[in-house]
DNA sequence: TCGATGCTACGGCCGTCACCGTAGCGTCCC
DNA sequence: GGGACGCTACGGTGACGGCCGTAGCATCGA
């Protein structure tokens, strides 16, 4: 009865004290590929016992940021849904905003910043050159909610095997734009964008990183890229040295 | 050394534990409609002492979080910049789900969800109706990270009384969507949208309710908007007794 | 010049919660 | 079945941090 104004404050500070424990955040974190990790996983990246991740996955559930399928005697955890990813990405932007101080090591972050996978889609200068040529072309329209591709973009989506048409759910757009937090310009998200970066991965035209959310881009996957989307142009990733950072877990003391 | 996989881990929690208290998530809150308020109102608002609300707006300013504007005795705080803003609405789509159980009071709810100030622009039904009616009437083009108005969409703006190209920071996009917490649609962000707004308020098109970032359209208003943006609709809002909540502050003990 | 006001700095109190120990339940492999 | 493995439940410990007291500095008005 005291804050006649703090209609949601109250939510709101709940979601974000669950995303302010660095364990939490470092899981949030792992699981913005859109992958689904073990607990056992989870608990080695965010740094914790088993017994300490497993509350914090149970904290997590009951605020509704993170689903688990069961299989067998794993279970499966990954983020609730876009909206999630997308307000991770809002509190990305600004950790790592220049005022703040705090930046991604250089080696990592020009890794990260090349091409990574944003929740289901390509983000990272790729994401960003991908969305630029489809833009440029005049492939894209402004849609109900998002981007909607043009003939000629739809053309470019069959020529690289990927059905526009596809509609999955109705409700959510099939392109919209997702502002990147690296590059501080948009990328494309939308379930037309994931089935892209999905059959991406199948063909081999980008591969994941062991142990992080950075992509590479191969060799073939630029030339497919280049040659169904005209002007798309993405530098050259730095070849950067495998860190061939290893440690099983951390030794207790 | 123990957490491979943490890069931004660490950093995003510690912005997300900044907001992660009632107090402070109170004091973002109520900043969210772009206007400056001192350290007083915020600290009733956010229903805490003085002295402990000065020691959040410290962390909050050193987190990159606000930006403050002395002014004689008076210290005037806002919001650091629209990403702020953006980042806090991510957080508000998940704090107000179907599925996590809370919701707005219905009839502040109702008043919020008609219309409001996200920021510095319309959000709530206000803000979607004319993000459609633009939309529909194909006044709207993608552009460079956001929307560009085409040559009708300028000229209502000029009928509006708006300049259409008033290039403010050329870096951001004059016009991009955002989606809205409420109603789950985008609205239109961005500084043209801005100036809109102002406007509005200039002209007594809209109203702000006090101690709310809920916003009311006069009479005037929806007959200059249906006037100028053909097939603008919004629905009126319920009457609403006024609460005449105005307790001066909690009873200390 | 004097008092009132807005705000911040410091100190002590106390609640909250992250952490890991042990223990228990379910599942897979041999 | 027996054992190993994955995961969760519970209890005690410790520390971080929110809270408000008093005190001090700057500004405005008379």
């Amino acid at each position: 009865m005291s804050t006649p104004n703090s209609y949601s404050g109250p939510y709101l500070a709940e979601i974000a004290h669950l995303m302010g424990d660095p364990a939490r955040a470092n899981m949030l974190h792992a699981l913005m590929d859109g992958r689904a990790l073990t607990a056992k996983e989870l608990a080695w990246l965010a740094g914790v016992a088993p017994q300490t991740a497993s509350g914090h996955l149970a904290k997590l559930m009951q605020g509704g940021l993170l689903a688990v399928a069961a299989q067998g005697r794993h279970r499966y955890y990954r983020l609730a849904g876009p909206e999630v990813a997308q307000a991770l990405e809002g509190l990305m932007v600004l950790a790592n905003r220049e005022g703040s101080g705090r930046r991604l090591p250089s080696r990592v972050g020009a890794e990260l910043s090349f091409a990574r996978t944003c929740y289901d889609h390509f983000a990272g200068k790729l994401g960003i050159a991908i969305h630029d040529a489809l833009m440029a072309g005049g492939h894209l329209a402004v849609s109900e909610g998002g981007y909607a591709l043009t003939a000629s973009g739809k053309a470019i989506f069959v020529a690289l095997g990927v059905d526009p048409d596809q509609s999955g759910r109705s409700r959510r757009a099939a392109l919209r734009p997702c502002l990147d937090w690296s590059e501080r310009r948009p990328h494309l998200a939308g379930h037309l964008a994931a089935a892209l970066a999905c059959r991406c991965f199948e063909m081999g035209w980008t591969r994941r990183r062991k142990d992080s959310r950075a992509v590479t881009l191969t060799g073939e996957g630029r030339s497919v890229l280049e040659a169904a989307l005209p002007g798309f142009r993405c530098d050259a990733p730095e070849p950067a040295v495998t860190p061939s950072r290893r440690e099983p877990a951390p030794a207790p003391a």
